[in-house]
DNA sequence: ATAAAGTATAAACCATACTTCATACTTGTT
DNA sequence: AACAAGTATGAAGTATGGTTTATACTTTAT
């Protein structure tokens, strides 16, 4: 697909997409030989890998911490057990994430109980 | 007590604190009726809110929604409701962040079990 | 055939969150 | 007294994650 259907199919903008690319994210293919222009295609699993990108983003990570991520899953060179553990280690990141989000929502907790004594 | 140890009580380095305070996270005295130089003091409550702020970075949010956290938090003319009410919404939003955290593990665990049976 | 819309590339620009630098004054140490 | 260390301020610089702009070529619609 070209790049203006990536961008409605992944709902990202085209100029983000763009970027990713150039990023190093993923990468789309212009086969001089076959046509004429240079526009790139893009394989449908990159919809998937977008959509991944999305979700790791909305999840703070960044885009340097994506990029390896997803190296290592694609990489096919990586042993299994190097993959499993590339993976299993942002489990953990993201473990402790969540434990970092559940302290302050404590936080916040308490706080309405002051507010609510007059405490505040 | 001055920035100085300010700085090592939160952990926070001199150059960001005094970043912050421009900011207006938070405010720093100094009474030159009182003393000859301009050195800044910063009351003991100041840590708790920079420990506050930190808590808030690593789960995420920006500085401008923390702006309007504290803001909300330490404003006397705020009705306990309305202080309630913001306070809650931040609760919210750190619940979706929560969700959203378990989504992207869940993705990154049935990923193992792809490597694991050699899917990918 | 010609205008509108799509694509590619590079470079400039922007916001956020800092850090570094330059300058100048104050305080503490010897 | 003099020199190091601390403080304040403003401005410039940096990194990340984009968006905008300018230019040029290709395709599509009329």
């Amino acid at each position: 697909m070209l790049i203006n259907e990536l961008s409605k199919r992944t709902g990202v903008s085209i100029p983000t997409l763009r970027y990713y690319e150039n990023y190093g994210l993923f990468k789309g293919v212009s086969d001089q030989k076959v046509k004429t222009n240079n526009y790139k295609d893009y394989e449908e699993s990159i919809v998937e890998k977008i959509e991944m990108v999305k979700g790791a983003k909305e999840a703070g990570f960044t885009l340097s911490e994506i990029k390896k991520l997803l190296e290592s899953w694609y990489n096919k060179r990586l042993s299994l057990d190097k993959k499993v553990e590339v993976v299993n280690n942002k489990i953990n990141e993201i473990d402790s994430k969540i434990r970092q989000l559940k302290k302050v929502r404590k936080l916040l907790s308490e706080c309405i109980s002051d507010i609510e004594r007059g405490d505040c």
